[in-house]
DNA sequence: GTCTATAATTAGATAGAC
DNA sequence: GTCTATCTAATTATAGAC
């Protein structure tokens, strides 16, 4: 079974893409190295041949998660509605970290603080990149722009977050498209 | 020690203090109730006569801690710059549990999950009301009084979320001042 | 009402066989 | 590289003395 040098990396993979799903679903406290190996289809013991601990694991993580999302291209319109829905809220799988996550990460150390806050990064320029091609010829200065997408950055991390903590459906709903409606009337 | 019928209220008061601070600051699973209660000045066995499990004194706390912050009364513009402050990212007490434990909560049980919503529903009750006192005379709708209620919540709540998340000082600050402004100009 | 002592469970991490 | 077995430490919750 392990003959192939592709099959270590595979099992990597595997990993972190179980644990994306499970952090983001329970939290990083609730989720045993167990839980997250057997999601996997390995046992606990397999886990210390692949990542030096679970906060190492944790970071790469966030960082694999959010590198899956980024490579969806698409205008920033569409990417805030998919972004902002009950779809996205509800998923089980392909959840954005920086929202699910976010007070989660706050308590860790530098390792994890570090993989969100680059990941946070990347999403600014993400946004500041497709709100310069929403706008042809622009006049605005560079801080101005800035200001934007981090107040988008903020409504669409912030909203889907909110609407994830809210137990009500319907007000979720509501306010998912308000957050929306916001972005596309400050674009 | 124990005859004053205040006595019970007392001790109650201190635990709800001290969780409010511990778990904003650590996260709910990383505080153990030991640690809970020596912040309150008493040992792990007095717990139990007081609350019925440590998710009871989760939901309690929510509620208690945003009833505190609550009842600070100010304008609309005062109460987003102290909310969306440096100080209030850094500060060891009075964190609003709305934006610390946003992802937190998220993970936990209904009786958890119920305070959160309720108290952000109070939230935006508070806003809607103070936005009502800015602008004098109104002829906008009661749902677009809401939406623009929600977008300002989530401003801040997400707002503040991320700042505290953020490893960089110098980008959440830009960040706090950026969701500042957007408020201010949605207005 | 608060204390000390303890029960019962679970976690992250390591050792060594294959 | 993956397995089983185990170490050590921490947790929530309970029992019973004062």
């Amino acid at each position: 079974m392990s003959w192939h040098p592709e099959h270590k990396n595979d099992s990597r993979q595997r990993i972190l893409r179980a644990a994306g799903e499970l952090f983001s679903k329970q939290g990083f406290d609730q989720v045993g190295i167990n839980e997250v190996m057997q999601a996997a289809g390995m046992t606990r013991g397999a886990f210390y041949s692949h990542f030096n601990s679970k906060s190492q694991l944790y970071s790469e993580t966030i960082r694999a998660t959010a590198q899956r999302l980024a490579a969806q291209e698409s205008s920033l319109e569409q990417t805030c509605q998919s972004y902002l829905s009950m779809a996205h809220r509800n998923s089980e799988q392909f959840q954005c970290p920086l929202a699910f996550l976010i007070s989660d990460v706050a308590q860790r150390d530098e390792l994890v603080r570090n993989a969100w806050t680059e990941t946070f990064r990347g999403f600014i320029q993400l946004i500041q990149r497709k709100q310069q091609n929403d706008t042809s010829s622009e006049t605005a200065t560079n801080t101005a722009v800035t200001q934007k997408a981090l107040q988008t950055a903020v409504m669409m991390i912030g909203g889907l977050a909110v609407a994830r903590a809210l137990n009500d459906d319907e007000l979720a709903e509501s306010l998912l498209a308000s957050c929306v409606a916001s972005i596309q009337t400050n674009k």
